[in-house]
DNA sequence: TTTTATGAAGAAAACGATTACATTTTAAAA
DNA sequence: TTTTAAAATGTAATCGTTTTCTTCATAAAA
């Protein structure tokens, strides 16, 4: 007696273990079927019946086992978003993450977030493992290239949003940054400034926000009559110590620039290291307008200015859009370009009035 | 025909949809427990059929199923590792996820990363959506409270690691920072430095490692003779706009600190903005030590002594520590503590030489 | 009262892998 | 050559749901 006791409550505590519809309905004295009725709200069930096997769940402390459930229900009903970010440390994909979250959450679906680093081949281990899990759709900053991989997933019909990268060959919903006008914003305002040698620090190369802020900055430049030098163009690979060594470089030119885009929040914390390490004086020797606003740039001294992007947004829209391509397979592509804001504090000059 | 040829077109891409080990095993004329032989790696197969069957299973470019494979396989070998931090926007936790990742991606597991912004709500939500997927085991640092949830847990005996948040009476594998030694540490210095009245600006009530933090303030004053003043003693909820309250509240007083102890990155963030604000200069009218070293710390003025914490390495140890555990269920519990570094640099005052 | 909808519930077939057990083939030993 | 052991493969149950048919019961219509 003492013995079966304990069993019992071992055996009612290990949720882990069993516990399926199966002990509900004998309990409760129904088929599995129409437990798997009440659970999921489907109509025609007696209301009687309804109470008896809710109130078994309930007691049973009844959890739905999502593995088994994904085997008979379309990819689409999985309740799983997949989330493919570049590089996590990055504030701006930590908010992006945070959107998603938010709206996955809102909807009871659960993420799946990885990071690839930059990685490619990450790229693709994740991406496959996704497909295998059955998520029903990805959320995906994609790595430079890898257009085949993109290729077979267009052809797996995987539902897929592109976020702050764009590859302009494929059908997908992309949200992203108008990264040229936020690039425009920034080196206009230096020019007004009365910067004429100005310098910027680009992300990595063949990526869609790389290319767009390269073409706001020779834009900028064009419009005010200014030419496009060579030797002020460099990339920093969208890291700390590749905006340090741009930065450097910049500085030892025989004729520096005056000031300095640069394209993203952790390359310009290499800048500023470089330009403290050099005891240059900012703005007053070197300006600097980064682009990624975050927590810490006001706190810097002077504090930076910066073109802000709606990271939060940015996600929540990702999701948003991938929950519809989910409702309706066929519906038109969507692709929602966000406003940056060009947040202007110290950094780039004096003349703040006059914009 | 025509018709039939964009059928076959159609239907062949359409990954996603069908190609199961049964059409591996049809083309390759074996059944369907030696394709899973042979994808499996197990032995007793002949040379000549694994061949024949990895050859089929890269020509129809065959994906596992691991929802499938779920069903039948024991959670331990899920594949699958949960990750839930408390604050994705904090690049301490951050680098957790970086350094569990990279853990599990070397060993082929994926990982679920949850937010849940230290809400008990999306935790009971996570923890239970992971159960229900079957993960092999959850790295966590809970959120406050929540003891109900966690006895579950142990009762469903899902494989859990406490990460950065202990709490005692369960027995979890346990990775943490020596929150004590680093608080301790932070306070000696800024008593070192000639400081008597030195506030605290900590973050939530009844989290562990707030408590450790506290501690460790607490003993540096003791072991020098200072008095614990209570007005001093403030609380800013690990979060930026809570930071920069208390430290209002601090400077505010009819004797304000002459240095203080923020115990996070955001916090500190906020104290120096407040500090900024009211135009006081760092480190002579109010000095300052944060805890959790940041990328941008050192690029402020003057640059932020912090105590610094080793993010990755905690997720590393962590998601081995899980690891370990999969493979060994009834092994001894596991207590790592790793030890934070006080990085010394200029808010804290001048005395950099006597240490 | 009989017929006919319709509402409730059950039986059983999936989903795609893994694996215990059974069977066949092959090689070694007698 | 027969016996025996081991190697290679196949059969079929199983994991826990969902869902399509059926079937049964009840109420409405004839």
């Amino acid at each position: 007696m003492y013995a079966n006791g304990i069993t019992l409550i071992f055996e009612s505590t290990n949720v882990r273990k069993n516990m399926s519809i199966k002990q509900i309905a004998k309990i409760a004295g129904v088929s599995t079927a129409t437990v798997s009725r009440v659970l999921n709200g489907s109509d025609k069930v007696k209301n009687e019946t309804i109470e008896q096997v809710q109130k078994v769940a309930k007691k049973l402390n009844y959890q739905r086992n999502n593995v088994a459930r994904r085997m008979k229900v379309k990819a689409t009903e999985s309740l799983i978003f997949g989330l493919v970010v570049s590089d996590i440390n990055n504030p701006f994909f930590a908010d992006i993450a945070r959107g998603v979250e938010e709206f996955a959450y809102a909807k009871e679906h659960v993420i799946f977030i990885c990071n690839t680093n930059e990685s490619t081949e990450k790229e693709i281990f994740f991406l496959n493992s996704m497909i295998s899990e059955k998520v029903s759709g990805v959320i995906i900053a994609p790595t430079a290239g890898n257009y085949q991989l993109f290729d077979k997933l267009v052809s797996d019909r995987l539902p897929l949003v592109l976020i702050d990268r764009l590859k302009n060959s494929f059908p997908f919903d992309t949200v992203s940054i108008n990264n040229e006008k936020g690039a425009f914003l920034a080196v206009q305002r230096l020019i007004q400034n009365g910067h004429k040698r100005i310098g910027i620090i680009n992300g990595i190369k063949g990526l869609s926000n790389s290319e767009a802020r390269f073409r706001g900055y020779k834009n900028a430049l064009g419009e005010a009559g200014l030419p496009l030098i060579k030797e002020l163009i460099t990339y920093g690979h969208f890291r700390e110590a590749g905006g340090r060594e741009a930065m450097k470089k910049l500085l030892d030119l025989k004729k520096p620039p005056t000031a300095v885009f640069s394209a993203n929040n952790l390359m310009t914390l290499g800048c500023i290291k470089e330009i403290h390490e050099q005891n240059l004086s900012i703005p007053d020797q070197i300006a600097l307008i980064g682009f990624d606003d975050s927590t810490w740039a006001e706190a810097l001294t002077p504090p930076l200015t910066t073109v802000k992007q709606p990271g939060y947004e940015l996600g929540v829209n990702a999701a948003e859009l991938l929950y519809k391509r989910l409702k309706n397979k066929d519906s038109n592509i969507m692709n929602v370009v966000l406003n940056p804001e060009l947040i202007i504090r110290d950094s780039c000059g004096t003349n703040r009035k006059s914009s």
